[in-house]
DNA sequence: GATGAATGAGCGTTCATTCAT
DNA sequence: AATGAATGAACGCTCATTCAT
């Protein structure tokens, strides 16, 4: 039962019942449920159940299953770009920014298990709108800009920046989706070291 | 609407309607829909209506729409498993054969790109069997032994192997997912590029 | 159109929509569409049809056609039972309370022709439960007391209890059975002549 | 695996494989499922499995599953005239034809519980056609003719012979019913002492 | 004539969504 | 505003029947 506890922000509201906090709780519920089981085999009274509200005031706060879906995949894919944002803020040479990326993701991934395997290890087209394509687009853009900033600097090897991003991603996804299999187990000098190696591949030589 | 067409081996049957002929197409259908909707969301007479059968006739080929999913999920691992295997018998040093695995993946997520979303992109355990894991597993075990290999050739960096597998493999998914979404074209060169990248990740410095 | 008004207590409900009520007209439903139909031949959406119900709503209120199915035999069974126990538990010589007990169990007959078609003209093995099963022996257990009551006071003949009744309600089965097929009518006189007629079968000459 | 060898008479026929060796076949191997498990739950390829044949050739020999359900009922139907016929033609008092039938018809259940489970622990009227009906007519007239001998006699107690014979026969009916479901077994004197009890249900006195 | 693979209508059941309370 | 009983379209699967072989 893990929690995903703020994955979304509750911009500061009060304590009581509100309706943001019932907004929040289906949100946690649809994304451990569709985690765990795809968004297609979880029937929406699951997540109102597991959110401990009524059925129907699933559709008080979104309009249908697939609105739900898309809420819960943009709150993690912000959750993701935010991590990569803050990483690629910090200072520091191209090198150790990589670094840093890479513990935010990992941080993210540790902290929130399910929201890596929702965005990652399923599949969305069926069901995502414009809105979360753009999101998804832009958290892509972001990091293919942090790759050309370091080809500029002569650092990150010439090639597309979007492959480089790829591949990067790619792997950060693999070492993490090959751990929830039962593989292995991570630990943080695992993580490190795979950042390491993540770095090598795109490094200028 | 891409064909897969060999994914399968006819094993050189004549030319008319022998008995697999019916078994294979639905096969097919089934990994097109598979990869291109999920599991869930594909219904069986849809499979069977691109596979230009009635619905009643999966049931003859296959016991149950699950049983269906596992053969072409075999089907597909099976045949990464020979493209794997392929290269990896191949001589060469430590490096060679690690590019010539990569061109081998390579080549078979060009001619069967629904093969590899549908094995990589997708969550698929609420339906496999014990085969299929057993299957997987062996594939991962495979390459595992070729990681080994390079480490006591002293080639590869001495690491978790599994680890390195996972990002190795993760790298090669993320390279062809983000093509299949458009972010850039893949040509042989970026996809030689890309595999010597990868060599960079794993090699022993 | 027969309507099986009272087989269940509707236990003094007042007079709108409590909960109890749909369950009611899918027994009643069900139990018309069974007798006329036999359980195999009735597809679940015509109960919920003639319960003025959606397909849907029948799942609410039993698990599966089965447990619907079950829930009628017990519903009929008990109602037989009921007639039987109350006919035994009056007074007078046992041939008063076997003459009885065939007025209850014609009562019944009468005013619930599909109960007794239901629960005697079909063949009910595929589908019962322990539960059911448990029931029948009961009711028969019930009977065959009475049998053994009526030996030991030297009434009835002495012979296997259990085919004494077998008799007596083949004999009951029968009557109502032909009727129904429309061989002949049946009036009061007819029925107390055949309890009488039944009598004879099993008295102590 | 009862085998019902000669319900049906094969009027003569040679030894090999002509037709109508696989119509009797089909008939027996009908026979067997439907008392097994009931008409609607028998599929026409079980059937023909049992009779060793191929599914298509059920069509052969008869037009639908319909009309080999009746001719299966007319068959047994008629196993049960001839029975009953039999017994009532041979000479001696209304009593001894009485008893007489009752062990005709005994002999042909004991010989053929199936055919007994089928005819009568079973709700036709879905499928009988109209030929079928009138032979259950027959049978009926037949015993109802018996009946009014037996009151012309003044042996038989004046009653609705329609009603006498209903109660004799659910008794027959009953008594093999309850022993089919384990509540006793029956031996030649127990069916003996029974056919004695329905005389008495009967007797002028 | 005999076969059994193929068909598709129709089954039991689920679940996204609505709406009376 | 919140509920959850009710709905019916759509699912996975079966099987009476047909027809190419």
């Amino acid at each position: 039962m893990s929690s995903n506890a703020d994955l979304v922000e509750s911009p500061s509201a009060p304590s009581s019942s509100t309706p943001p906090e019932k907004r929040e709780a289906l949100l946690r519920a649809a994304l451990d449920l569709f985690a765990e089981r795809t968004y297609g085999a979880t029937p929406v009274p699951d997540i109102a159940a597991r959110a401990s509200v009524g059925t129907g005031t699933v559709y008080r706060h979104f309009e249908s299953k697939e609105a739900l879906a898309n809420a819960v995949f943009r709150s993690c894919k912000n959750a993701m770009h935010e991590a990569l944002r803050d990483a690629l803020a910090a200072g520091g040479n191209e090198r150790d920014r990589f670094l840093g990326m890479w513990q935010g993701l990992s941080a993210m991934a540790t902290a929130n298990p399910t929201a890596l395997r929702f965005l990652e290890l399923q599949h969305h087209e069926g069901y995502l709108d414009e809105e979360s394509r753009n999101l998804s687009d832009s958290v892509f853009a972001t990091a293919v800009a942090f790759m050309r900033d370091g080809q500029n600097a002569g650092v990150v090897r010439m090639a597309n920046p979007g492959i480089l991003i790829a591949l990067v991603f790619g792997a950060f996804v693999g070492l993490f989706k090959e751990a929830y299999l039962g593989r292995y187990t991570l630990d943080d000098a695992s993580i490190q070291g795979a950042g390491e190696s993540a770095w090598q591949m795109i490094v200028s030589r």
